[in-house]
DNA sequence: GCCAACGTTGGC
DNA sequence: GCCAACGTTGGC
């Protein structure tokens, strides 16, 4: 059992849309970055914990807890011509992309800002790659160690 | 809106 | 296989 953090930009879909879908639940399509791709097809299991955090917006930083719902499969927007992450080079017989789908569990009290966590940087989130300068990754691992310090601050 | 950091692409 | 050019991410 791993815990994960996902990011998300709340103006495209965020943790209150992931709360009203049907069963609060939302397959985490779109996922076009390799290193991420393989943390979500190879390691994740139904059950994962997720932070849920929430990027490009007016305070950056993690807003609630989700989990993974289903075992990794296909993704299949890179297949549709008209989705916006259409992938022409993803063999339907070899899918180059996949994911997972998510569950909503709850809202931390307060959203936890990335400017509070990047004090802790050389501290107790050491080598999290959330708080390296410049750092992408929209799906990365979070220790257990990493998951009790952060909700130790909510 | 700016721009630094990064991943990907493609010419050679 | 190198690396410049390009597109994207995402904080500020």
């Amino acid at each position: 059992m791993s815990d994960w953090l996902f990011k998300s930009e709340p103006e495209t879909f965020g943790l209150d849309d992931l709360a009203a879908r049907p069963g609060q639940t939302e397959p985490w399509d779109g996922v076009r970055n390799y290193q991420a791709r393989n943390l979500l097809r190879d390691q994740m299991r139904i059950g994962d914990r997720i932070l849920f955090y929430h990027s490009n917006c007016e305070l950056p930083g993690i807003v609630g807890i989700a989990e993974v719902a289903s075992a990794p499969r296909p993704d299949p927007t890179a297949f549709d011509p008209e989705a916006r992450y259409f992938d022409p080079k993803s063999d339907p017989d070899q899918p180059r992309w996949y994911l997972v789908d998510v569950r909503y569990t709850r809202h931390l009290k307060r959203t936890i800002p990335l400017a509070e966590l990047k004090a802790f940087a050389q501290g107790a989130l050491d080598g999290m790659p959330l708080v390296r300068k410049g750092n992408r990754l929209s799906i990365m691992p979070v220790s257990p160690e990493q998951w009790e310090f952060i909700l130790g601050l909510e």
